[in-house]
DNA sequence: TTGTACGCGTTATCAC
DNA sequence: GTGATAACGCGTACAA
């Protein structure tokens, strides 16, 4: 095995192909490029060579002299987490990928580190930057760089950039709503670590779809605590204990609706018949995996990255916007919420 | 807020900081460059020019001259997946971020779209290549390409490719003996998907760490089916009616042990003190929520990413390799397995 | 020590 | 219709 022989000559350039159909390197690249004033059998004859050579024309070359890189700087902070990879996705498939490659940086909650990825895209002449932030809450700007920005599932506290965030007191007021036209009227909330704007909303749109509905939270207040299996578990023992007649729990996440559902089982109480569940994130792993199968609320986030990527293509082109904008979530209707007969 | 204030000019080129020190661009490019015969206070003017511009080198421009781009592309069908991402946190700290950037391309297992990803890499002139399959299993190679690449998670078929893969058979044995230390001999084997060869691999090297042992597997064969929930419970019903006396499970999957521990707390076993079980993936959230808390085997994908691009720097530096390398897994000892009295 | 000239690969402008 | 030329921004021989 050769080592010369599995890694083939450098790649062909323009003037390989140009010297071997015999014309110029000007007017191979025109003919490559579909532009006008080439006679018809001199382009043939120019595609030819590019085939025979494989050419694919450089883009760093090609990226010099039209100004753009056709890349895109993806900076995140929450790479091991489940939310930036969704976005990842819908941007590249927003972009198409045979348009524009996505450079990913994950800072890892670093703000230091954070400071020089964003140096290092910059330096690479990224077209646009796509910042999906660590958690659902405002992060601080990356401030003023010379190309368009779209801050992704955090948004950024400056209100002259563009965010894009879920819309989680509208999916709070959704879930509610779901469970009282399945016949629910006593309803508690279980839900994670307080300090996340994202479960205080969601906390605040439930109230507001119960408020509408004449009827209080069962228990009187959100159960607040951390996004584990562990505090739905021993939330929910507390929420039986204060509130037994309850008959549906909307939880925080899913995560916390697994807890919630084993302490339901361990108490004695059926799911859907007796307690309805809905969960939140639509953890495909967590939410499938359930006994029964649990209703939850999915960000779609997926839509938000491709969302992200057509603005971020808007401002390239000069059209860019500015705020907060918020993106539906959507409800996924499983075994844990079957109405009541 | 003017939108002009939003975007500043142009990036600054060596050019504009050339011009403002007062000296010649080659005279900068060597001022900034560390290079030999500049005079200190020239050095300076230029630092300082840099600096006022806050000038940061076109890498495209670099690699154009350089040859080298310092981008590898990262070719992964498993982005979804909880397997890719890991491989490419550690290939992102092995390079260096401040070296090396990652181009990142999801294939989503379609072996067209992966060809056509592999076309917009090349063209980019990356550096070096990482394919990370989408499951563990030998995948067809990519073919000749003019960068060094190596195959991580899943091998490549061309035996003269670089792979780098978990060993799964040795993973499998330090389960079981990590079982037989904590005094079990009754063991069974509740694990996924037949066809993947990571469920065969494990199964095999309990296998044999059994026969060391002098033992057979309880129930006689491992139990293949699934990598679910779902699965582990109906299995590890089963399993307990084949043999009443088990006293271990090793699963092949964290998800699968969740649905042993499920069916065992229904057949009114205690973990760990009737059966101990092992999972298999070290997935956090799986096996950290769950009662008790998970032992399982950590893949140290992480761990694989960094060598990955170990091995991508040494080919990139002429120093190529071969075959199928297999990197040690790790058992993460938890509640779920504790020691008979 | 500093500056001039050229090359990296491509595209666009403008002669021919 | 085709080809020479300049330009993109940087690094680096080589000349001064």
């Amino acid at each position: 095995m050769d080592p010369q022989a599995r890694q083939p000559a450098a790649a062909a350039t323009l003037r390989d192909v140009a010297r071997l159909a015999g014309v110029s390197v000007s007017t191979a690249s025109k003919a490559l490029n579909e532009r006008p004033h080439v006679r018809a059998s001199t382009r043939e004859a120019v595609r030819a060579a590019a085939d025979q050579l494989s050419f694919s024309p450089n883009s760093l070359a090609q990226g010099l002299s039209a100004q753009r890189t056709g890349t895109v700087g993806l900076l995140t902070s929450d790479l091991e987490g489940r939310f930036s990879i969704p976005v990842l996705m819908g941007a590249e498939d927003a972009f198409g990928s045979d348009r524009v490659a996505v450079l990913l940086c994950d800072a890892r909650g670093d703000a230091i580190r954070e400071q020089h990825h964003l140096r290092a895209l910059l330096a690479r002449r990224v077209d646009g930057l796509i910042v999906v932030g660590a958690r659902p809450d405002v992060r601080p700007s990356i401030g003023r760089v010379p190309v368009p920005v779209v801050y992704a599932y955090a948004p950024s506290d400056d209100p002259g950039d563009l965010s894009l965030v879920s819309d989680n007191e509208r999916a709070g007021a959704m879930a509610v709503e779901h469970l009282l036209a399945s016949g629910r009227r006593r309803i508690g909330h279980v839900t994670g670590d307080p300090t996340y704007g994202a479960a205080r909303d969601r906390a605040a749109g439930a109230l507001a779809a119960l408020e509408r509905a004449g009827l209080e939270l069962a228990g009187g207040e959100p159960f607040y605590g951390a996004w584990s299996e562990e505090w739905g578990r021993s939330a929910q023992r507390a929420l039986l204990r204060a509130v037994p007649e309850v008959d549906a729990v909307f939880a925080g996440s899913d995560q916390v609706a697994r807890g919630v559902l084993d302490a339901l089982r361990e108490a004695g109480r059926r799911v859907p018949e007796d307690v309805a569940v809905v969960g939140f994130d639509n953890w495909e792993a967590i939410a499938t995996g359930s006994r029964p199968s649990l209703t939850t609320v999915d960000l779609q986030l997926q839509h938000l990255g491709r969302v992200a990527a057509q603005r971020l293509s808007a401002a390239m082109s000069g059209d860019a916007r500015q705020g907060v904008e918020r993106l539906p979530c959507r409800l996924v209707v499983r075994a844990s919420s079957a109405p009541r007969d």
